[in-house]
DNA sequence: TCATCGTATTGACATATCTCGATAGTGCGA
DNA sequence: TCGCACTATCGAGATATGTCAATACGATGA
C-alpha cells in the first residue's frame, strides 16, 4: 500500500532544479553559494527549494559561520527508494491477479 | 549524476491521485472503471492521469474488447528506485568531500 | 561599531497541471 | 443495425508551484 508520507517525499525529487542540487549534493556536502552557481538559478530560489528539501529531511543543513553547508541524507533517500521497489516486488508477485470487469 | 529522464519519471509517482493508481495496480491488473470506482476521481481524470503513466511506460494498456486493461510496469518502477538508490550510495561515499567557501 | 558578505524570507507574477463537464470514438449485445 | 456501456479526448476553469526582485537577518572583518 502506498503511504502518503512516501507520496510527499518521492514528490520532491521530481522538480528539475531540486533534482539538479540533489545530483550535486550526492558528491559531497556544499554551500548555498556553490549551489546557486553550479545550478545558476537565483539565489532565493535556490534557498527556496533548500527549505523544501530539509523540510521533508532530503537533506540537512550545516550552519557554518555566515556559511550553511547541505548535505544530502542517505536514509531518506533510500527509504523512498524501497518504496518504489517494493511497489516492483508487489506488482511482479500479483501481474496474473487480474480483476474481471 | 541525475539524468534528466529519471526525473521525469519519478515525477509522475509524485501526484496523490497517479500514486493511488500506481498503488491499485500494485495489487493486479485492473480497467479503467476499476480505477475509476477505488480512487473516486472522475473518469476523464483518471484517464488523463493513465495516459501520462502509460507515456513514461510505468503502466502498460491492455485492449480487451471494450475494457482497457492497465498493469504495472515492474521494471519501469525498479529503474527508477534504482536511480534512488544510487544517489544515496553516492552521498554515503562522498558524506567528507565537503567543498569549502 | 560599521560595512559587507552569505543566506533566508516575503510578496507578486508567470506558468504548469490537476480536475471535470461535454463530447467523440469503439466494441458488444439485442 | 441500433442502443448502450466503457474509454479517450477536448477545452476551460481552478489551483498549485516555480521563479525572482526586494528586503531582512546574521555573522565576519576592518
Amino acid at each position: 500500500m502506498l503511504i502518503s508520507a512516501d507520496v510527499d517525499v518521492i514528490r520532491f525529487f521530481s522538480d528539475p532544479l531540486r533534482a539538479k542540487i540533489i545530483s550535486i549534493l550526492s558528491t559531497g556536502p556544499a554551500c548555498t553559494c556553490h549551489l546557486v552557481e553550479d545550478t545558476g538559478a537565483k539565489q532565493p530560489t535556490v534557498s527556496h527549494h533548500l527549505r523544501l528539501l530539509r523540510q521533508t529531511g532530503i537533506i540537512e543543513a550545516e550552519p557554518s559561520g555566515r556559511y550553511t553547508y547541505y548535505r544530502l541524507n542517505p536514509e531518506a533517500v533510500e527509504e523512498a527508494a524501497q518504496h518504489l521497489t517494493g511497489l516492483a516486488e508487489q506488482a511482479r508477485r500479483t501481474a496474473e491477479n487480474r480483476r474481471e470487469c
